[in-house]
DNA sequence: GTTGAGCGTT
């Protein structure tokens, strides 16, 4: 049986899932069916996949019929290297409707009272738990569409675990990133302050005029930005822009800028 | 051809 998640979740009864991370994003559950199914009764193996690539996002959940077999899998194949990449395998905290497992029924077996090193070669993964946005921001980068779908999901757990984590998390650094990201774009795709849609009340105390006397500004030019001594009214420029290519313009990408330019008529009209 | 913290399928 090599089809999991075909039909979605067989029985989540007494099935104890597992999460195996640090997965290449090329293994399937077929790589790691016979390597988990070794250690124990596999009941399942799914791996979610991105919405809009479709790839594997790097991680696994593992299921397991009994909880001791699944407390084996994890002490020998996490660390084990599939792929040429060192694979973390751990219970999975929460369940597949964003709804915790069982408190100590999964969890017991990781607290094993025996002495076992837990200390293995697990690397310092957690560097930064806020950091959970980054991933945020390549996840939707430009999908408005799934944008409120993970959202929603994602804020049903958010507040459950990671609420109390964010204490004053709000490292402002997330900006810097993700402004770096959309800089490009922003910048090509917006040469005006379109940006100000999104705040049109936005009082600010200090106007553009910034206080650069260095700058050499026209003075006589810019005074009137409204007006344009030609027929080329910002209002024009902007529809123009819109209508020919909202999603990318070019500066000089405009193969349609001089299309046929041939100022009269050719079609013999004198 | 891709990135590498983390938690899931209709």
């Amino acid at each position: 049986m090599s089809h999991f998640g075909r039909s979605g979740p067989p029985d989540i009864s007494d099935t104890y899932s597992l999460l195996v991370l640090n997965i290449t994003f090329r293994t399937t559950a077929d790589d790691l069916f016979p390597l988990f199914d070794k250690y124990g009764k596999v009941v399942d193996i799914f791996i979610p996949k991105d919405r809009r690539t479709g790839e594997s996002r790097g991680f696994a959940f593992v299921r397991y019929k009994y909880a001791d077999e699944a407390s084996k899998a994890v002490d020998r194949l996490d660390g084990r290297m599939v792929d040429g990449r060192e694979i973390t395998v751990q219970f999975a905290k929460y369940g597949p409707n964003a709804e915790r497992i069982h408190k100590g029924r999964i969890i017991e077996t990781s607290p094993k009272p025996n002495s076992r090193h837990r200390s293995r070669s697990r690397s310092p993964r957690r560097r930064h738990r806020d950091d959970y946005r980054d991933r945020d921001y390549r996840r939707r980068s430009r999908s408005r569409s799934y944008d409120r779908y993970e959202r929603d999901r994602y804020r049903g757990r958010d507040r459950d675990n990671r609420r109390r984590s964010r204490s004053h998390s709000a490292s402002p650094d997330y900006k810097s990133r993700r402004r770096g990201r959309y800089d490009d774009e922003r910048h090509s795709r917006s040469p005006s302050r379109s940006v100000d849609s999104r705040s049109p009340a936005r009082h600010s105390p200090s106007p553009r005029r910034s206080p650069s006397p260095r700058k050499s500004v026209s003075p006589r030019r810019s005074a009137s930005p409204r007006k344009s001594p030609r027929g080329e009214s910002p209002e024009n420029r902007s529809r123009d822009g819109r209508s020919a290519s909202p999603r990318s313009v070019s500066p000089r990408g405009r193969p349609d800028a001089s299309r046929s330019p041939s100022p009269r008529n050719s079609n013999g009209d004198d």
